[in-house]
DNA sequence: ACAAAATACATAGTAATGCAATGTATTGAT
DNA sequence: ATCAATACATTGCATTACTATGTATTTTGT
């Protein structure tokens, strides 16, 4: 039962892992939505609205992605004192993606819910 | 703009192949609540309850995974006529870890819910 | 009767991505 | 003076969905 539970723990954490393969992109691009963040605060904030912790390693390579795509923009601003930030910024390109990712995301939820209540 | 819908587009076909990455685990663990299925059948029910196709390189392996972790059991059933079906029955270490799935998923509709609702 | 599609299993290789580890640099607290 | 926090970034590994491919049987259409 021990051995079972250890085991399960390890599967759950994986699949946490994998089911974040696809919400990140969706959660930043929600979180950016009406307000610029830079990176370090983007981690913040996520973790303060989801409890989901990103890993530095997972969100530079990710803003950087979306940056590519030109679903967000990004630029430096100076600090009075500090290492500079860089913030970033929604694209009209990313507001559409989101609403596409919003509605696919919706009716996922939808489709499992109907799945859980016809047991 | 036509190139931005093309690039869209793309960015958002991945990206529901990365939802799934995670949540397919899921699907095939609350559909087997309470219910046994053979895998091409598994298919069948999750394109009708979500309208999600999943491809038969993705199930076989997936479900070798969810044996090898033993959230399922499997069995072979002689059929009258055609090839043997291989059914699956969720174990009760599945149903725990369907249990914590359910949570953490609920959580996080809650979650993303919340962060529409701020802006 | 014969071809095509559907049923039913499976594997190999590729592409995508979260994360640990590592690195640089500044600021504030003990 | 040292450690934690802030703030950026890259490299390599592990995981996993999907395409392509393969085998074999049954049903459907012409």
């Amino acid at each position: 039962m021990l051995y079972t539970c250890i085991v399960n723990e390890e599967f759950i954490l994986k699949w946490k892992s994998q089911v974040k393969k696809g919400t990140l992109a969706f959660i930043i691009l929600s979180v950016l939505e009406g307000h610029e963040y830079y990176g370090y605060e983007l981690i913040e904030a996520v973790k303060k609205f989801t409890a989901i912790e990103i890993a530095e390693g997972t969100l530079y390579p990710l803003m950087n992605r979306l940056k590519k795509e030109g679903l967000v923009s990004s630029k430096w601003v100076e600090q009075e004192s500090g290492i500079p930030r860089k913030y970033y910024v929604l694209s009209n390109a990313g507001k559409k993606s989101l609403h596409e990712m919003t509605v696919y995301w919706n009716d996922l939820g939808v489709a499992i819910n109907k799945i859980s209540k016809s047991k």
